[in-house]
Order: structure tokens, then sequence, then C-alpha cells
DNA sequence: AAACCGATTGACTGGTCAGTCAGCCAGTGG
DNA sequence: CCACTGGCTGACTGACCAGTCAATCGGTTT
């Protein structure tokens, strides 16, 4: 039991999903072709079939895999006992943090999917909507708790909060913007203080 | 003079133009065949290459057209007397508005161009960001009058700003949230709103 | 009325790729 | 030592479509 015996030396499917995370990042979903994909990983074309229905299945599981984490983040952050603050900051961390542990993985969520509901976003609209819906929770919590004030629409906020920080990814990403560790720093504090002193009661 | 001899009854580059709207906002770009364009506008296939270079081109002509008017109203903006606060209003507003009439073509400009950054978007990143760095001198303006407080980066605070009217928009565009007369006015001020309270000295 | 010219047409082609499939090979069990 | 199994290989194919081009049309000029 100390090793499936069927498990190969290498988990080639964990290889050609890093790879692909590579070459989409550099190239962009519509571009890579599935041999991009299996060259990048050295392997053989036909592998990534016999792992994955399809090249978009690939992009699939790349953006499920990271966004439940995404989702989870979220909502231990509106379960835990912080001030609704403390929550959107915990938010905003995360999803910087995500970016400065692994630009290339979130750059293709952001590009290929996040920002890209037309086409194959379409699939996903579900789950990220519920990233939207949670902080919207949050946000609402903290207005009915005088925490917040409630002249603005919890969801419109959400919006504004989620918006702001993929706009900043995007920067970075597109290189628009400096991406210092200073910078990632700062930008925690400063989306989570734009936001937040437009939301508290003055 | 009255009219140009060459001028056909109906303009029908336009006549393209409008269609490939229409068939790009309910298909996304990289769905369309430039069949289905020469379709819609109810014209032959090889028109389509008499006035435009290729299927991108198109799409080209349609950012180039709007952005422009974007890029103007801001820079009015920028260059009126109102307080920081109205010049960013009216931005929101612009965009709101450009919206409300003509909702497809946003849709289009929005998905295609300027959350693609990475496909097709690549070419137009420096009129993109010309936006940002307007909207960014405005806030500078604003911090050194004393309108608004200056531990905030005026670009950080611009990308914040533009990225949350960009959420709302996308949320009116994949219907995650109500986009009535009054939720269109309302986002108008609720943006600067947020924006604002966050940003002038308290 | 004949030459001219730009607008317009749509059949055709060349290239590209996603996905298939027939079989290979390494390790395991009999 | 042979059969078996499942990960693994990569040449091949069928579909699709952007862009080309030779031909036609309709109005203008000489």
């Amino acid at each position: 039991m100390a090793a499936n015996p069927k498990a190969p030396a290498v988990d080639k499917r964990r290889q050609i999903l890093d790879a692909a995370i590579r070459v989409f990042a550099r190239q962009g979903f519509h571009a890579t072709r599935v041999a991009d994909i299996a060259d990048e990983a050295g392997v053989a074309y036909g592998l990534v079939y016999h792992y994955f229905k399809s090249k978009e299945e690939v992009l699939n599981e790349l953006f499920s895999e990271r966004w439940s984490l995404l989702l989870t983040a979220v909502e231990e952050a509106d379960s835990s006992e912080a001030s609704p603050r403390a929550k959107l900051e915990t938010v905003a961390g995360f999803i910087v943090e995500s970016y400065r542990h692994n630009p290339e993985l979130m750059k293709v969520i952001i590009v290929e999917v996040t920002r890209a509901a037309n086409s194959f976003g379409r699939t996903h609209l579900p789950e990220i909507s519920r990233a939207y819906d949670s902080i919207a929770k949050i946000v609402a919590d903290g207005q009915a708790s005088g925490a917040f004030r409630r002249d603005i629409d919890a969801e419109f906020a959400s919006m504004s909060f989620y918006g702001a920080i993929e706009q900043l990814l995007s920067g970075w990403i597109f290189e628009l913007i400096p991406a210092s560790d200073s910078d990632f720093e700062q930008a925690k504090t400063l989306v989570t203080a734009t936001i937040c002193d437009g939301l508290e009661p003055r």
C-alpha cells in the first residue's frame, strides 16, 4: 500500500495540466494547439486525450481546481468572527496572494474564463457568480449590523469590489502597472480602503 | 455636389459594421464566420473583404470608432472646470449611457477587446491604457488640489474606478444583476459615491 | 454606343487542427 | 516465458473557414 502499483512514476496528468497553464498563459487558449500542450509537457499528443475529453476540458479543470479554492476562502472569511471590513480584506488578500503565488494560472483563469464569459466562461457563469454572491452576502451582513451604510446595494458593491481587484490583476498581467512585492501588499489594503471608506457610515 | 455620384444608395460598409455588432454580440468573435456577418448584412460574402482587410479589421473598426469617443469624453471631462468628483461622475455617466444606448456594441467592445487583452485586445492596449491614464490624471489633479486624499496611488485608484464600472457592465451583459433604467441611474452615482467617499479626506 | 470603373457576387482553395485509432511497450501474474 | 493489461504513442482524417479571384453588374464619361 506504500505506492499504488498502477500509479506511474510521474503523474502525467498533472504534468499536462501544468504545461497547459504555461502554454495558455503564453499564447492564449484559442491560439494554442493541443500539440503545443503535449510538447510542453514532453508527452505524446494522444495522451492529452487519454486524460481529458477535449482541449476545453483541460482549461475547465484548471479553472475549477482554483476557483473552488477561492469560493472556499470567501465562504470561510464570511463565516469567521471578523468585522465585515476584515472579511473583505481577507478576500482581497487571498486573490492577490493567488496571483503572487501563481501568476500564470491566474492569468489564464482571468483572461480565458472570468473575463471571457461569452465564449468559454459561459459554462462557468454559475460558479463565477457564486463568488459575487458570497461577497455580496458579506456586504449585506455588514449593512445589517450597521458596519456599512445601507444606501448602496450590496450586489452593486460586491461587483465594484470584485471588479476593482480583477482590474488590478489585469493591470499586472499586462504590465500596465508596477508589480513589485510592495505593490501587492499595497493593493490588498488599497482596494479595501477604497471600497470600505465609501461603504462605512461617515 | 449635392451627392457624391459614387456614393451607393445605402452605405454597405456601415451595413456590414452594424451587422457585425449584432453577430459578434450574439456569438462572440471567434464563433462568428465571415459568412454570418455577410448574411446578417444581406450582402455577398466577398463584399466584406472589399471593405475590410480581414474579419479582425471589422472588430478593429468597431472598437476604435467607439473607444475614441470615450477618450474624448474623458479628456473633455478632465479639462472642464468641474470638481474632480464631478469629473469622475461624468466619466461613469458616459460609459453607462454608452451601454444603455447600444448594449450590443458595448458588449462586443468589452468582451472581445477590453477584457480580451490577451488575444485580440493586445493590439489595442495602448489605446485602452490611455483611458486609464486620463482617469488617473483626474485623480492626481484632485489629490494636488486637496479634494482627494493622497495616500492612495492615483494609478491604482484609476484602475479600481474603471474596473468597478466595467464589472457592472459585465453584470448587465451576462444578466447577473438587474438592468432597468433606474439601475443605470443608480449605477452612475453609486460607482462615484463608492470610490470618492473612499478617496475624499474624512 | 462603347469603353470604363468601382461595387458586388459567390464558388473555390489552401491550410489548419481537434479528435480518432490501431497498435506499441513495460510491468505484472500465471 | 508467455499472455495480459493499461498507460502511452503519433500518423492520419474529416471538418471547417478565412481569404482569393475571376466574373458580372450598373452607372458614368467620352
